[in-house]
DNA sequence: CTTCATTTCTGACTATAGTCAGTTTATAGT
DNA sequence: ACTATAAACTGACTATAGTCAGAAATGAAG
């Protein structure tokens, strides 16, 4: 069973030694982990590194990430789903719907500028993880997104904005689908930022069915 | 100067032994490493297997592609840019644009279908090559692709099937932003082919501004 | 407190991708 | 043919991600 239960006459949560070290010890890996990734890059370092600097043996460290990328992906994941979180809330109301899917996404891609090599390793990485099901999976943070973007078209409509009939699942996938093509496109250093914010506007403009 | 040139008084373009010896050196490579990857996978075939069986030094192969990925992509670039070419050339002219699309598309599927491990890896690492303008990049192939949709939307247009005005070049990559998604979906295993093919046409009609 | 079973940890070890200093091979010039 | 220069090749070597058999820590039960 698990190690974690409720102990009789008394309602506080008792968590064993053995479960609070194990979260100790995962809060000093991604936390070592995030700095040296930030201060370094990903290439340059290496696993012993990150177990050194969290104080763990360096087979450790594989009993919380099953590999070097997919430690990047726990590291940064709560990060991005906090961006996209604070994204939408941070939405008002009565703009055109173009406008709101544009103020989310250029929240996102705000996160990653702050450092773009670690970005385009990340977008590689968080779309084909090793595993589903584990704590460094991306579910949520699609579901999120997801989310948020089917209710803002689901809004749109009931406000009589837009007026398609397509499934606001349907077209909230679209829509992030090409804002992750845009993203890819970025971030491979192809066009600057500048062009694609514009290039992604006139996607989200054809998939939401409105002139610019 | 090149190494290529022609020899006065006889219209053979001569080629030195050196370069032809590269240019066998690499169809050994890309033939030796096409067949380890599809017999044994990506993971499970070495550099060593490959430069073994392509009858050179283990560091020669650097030389033809910077590093195992990259190899991966230098082997079935070619093959996908023929599918891609097919399935635009095989499309008879008279059907409903979303049905065409849809025909190119299922085409290319069913190239990655043959291998869905091995397409699932060359998906992530195509779209993030080592380096761009190397042998193995991939621009050509999305050249066909882009232009291919591009003169779908062109077309159906002309004959006023299809009437939005956004230019065809962003519509092309709205669908194959959508196509890549799908692909990303389908492979990583999250839903069937079948649910793939489903949501992939309601994705593109979306797109294109069409009921189903 | 003393077992005993279970979970977690560890670092020496293995496998392999990729490097590089030295060698070989091809070409151009004389 | 001979020499000089440049291009291409090579395999011993390095660096490091990831493994695994044994050790240590924890918790349960008597």
């Amino acid at each position: 069973m698990g190690t974690t239960r409720l102990v009789a006459n008394q309602n506080v949560a008792v968590v064993g030694r053995r479960e609070r070290n194990k979260q100790e010890k995962l809060a000093r890996i991604v936390s070592a982990a995030r700095e040296l990734f930030r201060d370094r890059g990903f290439a340059e370092t290496t696993t012993q590194q990150i177990a050194e600097a969290a104080d763990i043996g360096t087979g450790t460290l594989f009993l919380y990430a099953r590999s070097k990328e997919d430690l990047l992906v726990l590291v940064f994941r709560d990060e991005m789903i906090e961006t996209a979180r604070t994204a939408f809330a941070s939405l008002g109301g009565g703009e055109p719907l173009l406008d709101q899917l544009m103020q989310v996404f250029i929240a996102m891609m705000d996160y990653h500028q702050r450092d773009t090599d670690l970005a385009r390793i990340l977008l590689k990485e968080i779309m084909f993880p090793d595993a589903i099901g584990r704590q460094s999976d991306i579910s949520e943070l699609l579901d999120i997104i997801f989310g948020g973007l089917a209710d803002l078209i689901a809004k749109a409509r009931k406000d009589g904005r837009y007026g398609q009939g397509a499934e606001p699942m349907r077209v909230a996938e679209n829509l992030f689908a090409n804002y992750y093509f845009s993203l890819l496109t970025w971030l491979g250093g192809r066009i600057t930022r500048e062009q694609t914010v514009t290039r992604l506007r006139q996607h989200l403009a054809i998939t939401i069915g409105q002139a610019l």
